[in-house]
DNA sequence: CAATCTTTGTGCACGCGTTCACAAAGGCAT
DNA sequence: ATGCCTTTGTGAACGCGTGCACAAAGATTG
């Protein structure tokens, strides 16, 4: 994503995979299991099962980190949920706006997994004037004519967007113009945003589509395993709710 | 994800690459947008950069689910807003269940995007006996001991976790026992489900922890670009909330 | 009908991520 | 102190996804 950042070749060697860094928050939260039930150390192979992950990408993640771990025994957990605390930049204090307070940016406003690892709502914005002044999950909401001004007091440099995809855009651009880097969109539109600012999508909708062609697949295949060799692709379905055929190699209908 | 499923060769051919079905669903927003506005044909480089992506990874894509497409004119709007919606399974009726009424599951109950795309929430489930009854986005709230026949009364496949983590496993469970085969899962928790059943994780807390290390590596570039050759780690950055080198390879102290 | 122009579809090479398998390293018992 | 046992850290092979670059295909124009 975002092809920018190819020139300053990142410090060398603190090149960390991205596909690491995505699951170093899984491994965080792990350890803080762990930690808090006060477990001392830790093998690979426990922490990968909790973590839902290979022993083996788990090493080779950590070993991204540094040599930490004594062999014949495993990991330090303390050591480890400081390690990649730091390395995650979670020991500093994050302050986000959310922009749009709807019914998703009231449920992120209320959700506590922001507060508990080092992210503050600085602020609630919304474009509307009948919200303005109204508490949520006991944050006063302001009204987006003051964006510019709470990012530069705050110096906020993440913002997530719960607006509609009408506004998104719009949205974005005046927050990449008050400095904000970093931006998490909730809104199903296709940001564009200049070289440097780093964009992360979470699209419900696109979440639920993709389980739905697994699960197109998968009766399928129960079906291809009831009929073992199905002569025409009209083999009459009689399940719920099939309206075309499993393997419809048929070209079918140009509608236009 | 999810190691199964390697016998059965999946009828051959009809093997979609994982990161093409991903993006499907993007194509067919861009794709409905321009036949809202009556666009006839469109060409893979116009598509691709309304997607977001590039023009090559679009027609690859493409070439996965047929030679649809006239060389010379582009493609043709209305048949591959079709195609890709056949391919997806979205031609039919998805029932599915939310499970965890709070401030997520609600937001997501009112969510405008699922009933758009063939998803339909035909059950708000959950645990407390005080919600039972409530209307949420004018749907009933049902208690969880309902579950099983809910799911089996309407033939729901998928489902949907948005309750704390401490419940997620065991409702997972019940999904899975009632019938449910692929499953949605916003609570911070590792689902462990048998083989056959498909999980997909969306992590608000996760997806905001890569964006604070990308944040946290961009700070320590431009701190790196003022000062060209820093001897140590520790040079009295007085930044708004740092406390912490930005290069630390420093050992540091073990805890224990 | 022939020439030209546009755009698709894809062979190929490259790079990233994953997994295997094993040597090195440290603890522990004798 | 020595040998054994456990577990880490990593070299190497493999597979998937991406992007380039171009030939094939069809539309369009004269």
């Amino acid at each position: 994503m975002a092809t920018g950042r190819n020139h300053r070749p990142a410090t060398r060697s603190r090149g960390i995979p991205e596909a690491t860094v995505a699951r170093l928050p899984l491994y965080l939260r792990a350890l803080t299991a762990l930690s808090e039930r006060s477990v001392p150390t830790v093998s690979s192979e426990e922490l990968a099962s909790a973590a839902g992950v290979n022993s083996a990408k788990l090493r080779k993640d950590f070993s991204y980190l540094g040599s930490y771990g004594t062999r014949g025994v495993g990991y330090d957990v303390e050591y480890l949920v400081y390690q990649i605390s730091r390395e995650l930049g979670l020991t500093q204090d994050w302050p986000v706006v959310i922009v749009g307070i709807g019914n998703l940016g009231a449920a992120l406003a209320n959700y506590g997994g922001f507060a508990s690892r080092g992210f503050r709502v600085a602020a609630l914005i919304d474009a509307d004037p009948a919200l303005s002044g109204r508490q949520v999950a006991g944050i006063e909401v302001r009204h987006v004519d003051e964006l510019e001004s709470i990012i530069d007091t705050n110096g906020v440099s993440i913002g997530v967007i719960t607006t509609p995809g009408g506004a998104a855009q719009q949205v974005c651009d005046r927050l990449v113009a008050a400095g904000i880097t970093s931006i998490l969109n909730f809104a199903p539109t296709v940001l564009s945003v200049p070289d440097g600012v780093d964009v992360r999508k979470v699209d419900l909708s696109i979440e639920l589509q993709i389980l739905a062609f697994h699960e197109q697949r998968k009766a399928a295949e129960a079906l291809a395993q009831d009929v073992p060799e199905p002569l025409a692709a009209e083999a009459a379905p009689s399940g719920p709710g099939r309206d075309q055929g499993p393997d419809g190699d048929i070209p079918a209908v140009m509608p236009a």
